[in-house]
DNA sequence: CTACGGTCAGGAACCGGTTCCTGACCGCCC
DNA sequence: GGGCGGTCAGGAACCGGTTCCTGACCGTAG
């Protein structure tokens, strides 16, 4: 985009010798225009090569047909996933998508959004790691926001949420017949929702022979990595990554250490990222509805965007997917 | 974004007692405002929640602030890699991305583009799989353009290429040492640059003594599993996928199967994605430089949006990165 | 033949900022 | 005290479209 513009839509009305409100009205196919003048405005911009202007188009109509999204991370394919959700239902509503990517670090979250909000008409917060003040700050931005993945914020804005208690259920009455009373959580960040929700989901889930540690780590494959070698230390026969990333970061380390996978220590995780099922063994976990919460994300923030009312929460199931890198605990000693 | 905002420039002027130009001289830090007009426009300002709106910023200043990036598949590591790589360069430089992925489908490319291009100042086309006369017909949306990693598009726009020649060279050495003489290539989609890249990088570095096979397979994690069973039946003793995400779906594939790797299969890839380090076995792969992509794309670039002239090429080398996946060839039967 | 109603193109206002140009006002110097 | 130069706020044009309103022109009916 140049500082002016090479051929506008007065260049193409005085080309064909009409106003530009006519020139409007062809591009936009107004249907009140003489069909003669219709086909010749259109050659006539063919012919100049006449693109309209986007952001003129943004300003006059007072819309910019952008919804920005924000995620902790889109190297994590959970992310990812999430985002194609979004793109696609957007798309289909032509809406285009603005991404972020905080990095992890949430306190570049405020800035990101503010930077968004300028060229948008809403936002898609995936999983805010932000505090809830600046959560709560964010409406004076007044574009409409939906928040995926963060259930205290539902009381703020629409929201899609995961209710994961019940595979949590299912993931410890697995592990438990399979004879672990030793489990060690790799937590992720203290500011991901996710965190505290799927930690007191396991608190509550547990069985009251089993013993439930937890370990620092992370949201990252390095911080699963880095993590093993002190949840192997509890002496846990079954690590529970943060998410998948965690989960296969700490799997990759156990592998480097000689530690059979699920034969000595068995491992799961949360999300089901691709790659869950694609490592070898094949890993546990509880699966995320990935595409799906873009798609309800989408289906939440729409109607505002068009200035009706819309509802505001909607609520996904999670489900435990078993894979081989969970197995019987090791015989004691 | 309603269709009339609430608080405008006007109405801060207005409120402030001040004509909009000076108002909109404060906001931007202009030197020759009167300090306690300053202090007073600025109060007023953020007492009413005054937010300058992007679309007129961006029309009356002439440029959105904003690059396009095409991708193929952002589910594709080394595609949010280069992402990632892009945004925190152009983010210095106070740019934002806008982001299409065109999920692995060259025919919505061209859709894709020109809707990015009415939105942003210059795009980024990460291994375009269009056509060379699509690709040649982007120089009519007069926007500065970069290619990456697609070596034919270099006489057509500025480009970021890599050259793999001496690492696949070292490759085929390595499986020559450890005794691999049939090879089977697990070929990526038709219309990626990279893809013919790869083959003839492949075809001149072997080994006279080597017989090279060729299957068609794709350019995801999916592609690669499918065609694992047909490679096998060549009798390879090594699979080289077009991309990780193959290779990684064909090692899958073998280790369902109980084929052991590499003890009877060895495999490679190309890329580097972070998941190549992190499987087991580890994956032997060409590394491309890929947030090294994303900054070298955004430094070409960046000239053209000033309107000054840039060069119009780089190259990037890649390098072997040898992991357990790739191993003496068996015995022979 | 005139009055009336309907169709459709042009003019102008508008979206919300930025920036050039002008001129009021001030202080300094002769 | 008057002339001159410099500072700085306001007015207006501009960015490139969209859309409302107006009025010219047509055909039809009375």
């Amino acid at each position: 985009m140049r500082r002016t513009r090479q051929v506008t839509i007065l260049s193409v009305a005085a080309a064909a010798g009409v106003s530009k409100s006519t020139v409007s009205r062809v591009m936009n196919g107004t249907p009140t225009v003489d069909p003669e003048i219709v086909t010749r405005v259109r050659d006539v911009a063919t012919r100049l090569g006449y693109r309209p202007s986007g952001t003129a188009q943004n300003l006059s109509r007072g819309r910019t047909g952008i919804v920005g999204v924000l995620v902790p991370d889109l190297a994590n394919p959970l992310f990812a996933a999430i985002l194609k959700g979004i793109s696609a239902e957007a798309e289909k509503d032509g809406y285009r998508t603005l991404v972020a990517d905080a990095n992890e670090q949430p306190g570049e979250e405020l800035r990101h959004l503010h930077e968004l909000a300028r060229q948008s008409d809403g936002l898609i917060l995936c999983g805010p790691r932000m505090s809830t003040p600046d959560l709560a700050g964010l409406s004076e931005l007044d574009e409409p926001i939906v928040v995926v993945n963060r259930k205290p914020a539902r009381s703020l804005f629409p929201s899609v949420t995961v209710d994961s208690q019940e595979a949590v259920d299912a993931l410890c009455r697995h592990l438990d017949a399979l004879g672990h009373t030793r489990l060690c959580y790799l937590a992720g960040p203290a500011e991901a929702a996710a965190e505290s929700d799927r930690w007191s989901a396991l608190q509550s889930s547990i069985r009251s022979r089993t013993k439930l540690l937890r370990i620092p780590a992370g949201a990252m494959l390095d911080d699963g990595h880095a993590a093993a070698d002190e949840a192997l230390a509890t002496g846990a026969t079954c690590l529970i990554g943060f998410n998948d990333l965690v989960a296969l970061g700490a799997l990759a380390r156990l592998q480097e250490l000689g530690f059979a996978v699920p034969d000595r220590v068995s491992v799961a995780g949360f999300d089901d990222i691709v790659y869950a099922r694609y490592t070898s063994p094949g890993l546990t976990t509880i699966a995320m509805p990935q595409t799906e919460f873009g798609q309800e994300a989408w289906r939440l923030l729409s109607p505002f965007l068009q200035g009706r009312k819309g509802r505001r929460t909607r609520t996904l199931q999670a489900r435990l997917v078993i894979r081989p890198s969970t197995g019987p605990a090791p015989m004691r000693g």
